[in-house]
DNA sequence: GGCAGAGGTTAACCACCGTTCACACTGTCG
DNA sequence: CGACAGTGTGAACGGTGGTTAACCTCTGCC
């Protein structure tokens, strides 16, 4: 989205940015001990630059946690408005398609998931707001599918289910690393279409 | 187990001392902008008395922290291990019942659980280590009720299933209020239940 | 060759916050 | 009545950490 149209330099996954190594270090600094407790300095050690060369690349600290914040939002909601889509009309299809895509987001990005609903009060109001409405957005792409699958269940029970699964997915950073992950994919799965049915 | 022997001031629940006041204010705050958000003086504030009087309670904003996750993971051991044994020899009954206190545990403190997995981190390294170790045993009960219930899977296995049916009932923080209480609890012990047993 | 601009560095600034201190007030007990 | 323990207050101290400023060094380009 905001790739500069003529230098090709830095390309995105074998050799990032400087300014993407900031945030991906920066995102496994904040899931570990938190935002608040991670300085600036911790940042730039990590990328082996000092505190203050951070500010060539972000306007604060502040807007380090909005980009990236932001980013894991936009991420889910694109990833499951098109997940829904491929899955054809079947709201069990559906549900094991967003299911499968939040698995693997999860599993993908354990620092991510784990700062996003940690640090999110950290952010500033306007950034709180924009985060938070595409979060609603993507709630309801779920709530929309179990309502299909429990047509006499309230909208604000479905939404309770939609958030308990996410729970559930998003257990894994705090239990991650004991199990081969195709094993641990196909066991939250299993458990989260089990949890999004029962009943 | 801090109780003065004599002094039959301060009943616990109607009138609480202030020292249980500021125990719960600060549980509230720390779990709306996490507890190196909250400053002394907000939990002061929250009571009615300036920052500095926090100390003629507690030896340091740490220390309240300490003691914080230290009775609840107490709590949850103890509530865990009694409710194992009333249910019986049955593992689908303890898991039930299992299921059924820590449900009511998290609608009942809503703020606690926020705080316990998100302040973790905060806590001074001998802290942590007991509050890890409660938690661990606590996880442990659950591992082995699962492992009744899932003879053929790996201790790794029901360990993260744990984990996961943990993150779906502590999902209740995030989505609060917008079901009535019985439903609530109706409805995440079914999708627990649900996820415990799957597959 | 020299200019420009990107990206780093060190030092300094400043606000915030946990903590301590000296003091005041209130009740109880001898 | 006075001592004293308990609790609260406002002021001050000190460390931490985000941010800025001034300066330096490369690299690409006219």
């Amino acid at each position: 989205m905001t790739s500069q149209p003529d230098s090709a330099l830095h390309s995105d996954a074998a050799n990032p940015s400087r300014r993407e190594q900031i945030l991906r270090a920066a995102a496994q600094l904040f899931a570990e001990r938190g935002s608040r407790a991670v300085g600036v300095d911790d940042v730039g050690a990590a990328v082996g630059v000092t505190g203050p060369a951070i500010y060539r690349h972000f306007a604060s600290k502040d807007a380090m946690l909005a980009e990236m914040l932001l980013r894991i939002s936009e991420r889910l909601l694109a990833g499951g408005t098109e997940r829904i889509a491929a899955a054809g009309g079947s709201p069990a299809a559906q549900l094991r398609a967003l299911v499968d895509f939040h698995v693997d987001f999860a599993l993908d990005n354990p620092a991510l998931i784990t700062v996003q609903d940690r640090d999110l009060g950290a952010l500033s109001d306007p950034d709180a707001r924009r985060v938070r409405q595409l979060q609603r957005s993507y709630v309801e792409e779920w709530v929309a599918v179990l309502t299909r699958l429990h047509p006499d269940a309230s909208t604000a029970a479905c939404r309770a289910r939609a958030h308990a699964v996410f729970g559930l997915i998003n257990s894994t950073p705090h239990s991650a690393g004991r199990l081969a992950r195709p094993a641990m994919a196909a066991l939250l799965a299993d458990m989260a279409v089990a949890a999004a049915t029962a009943r």
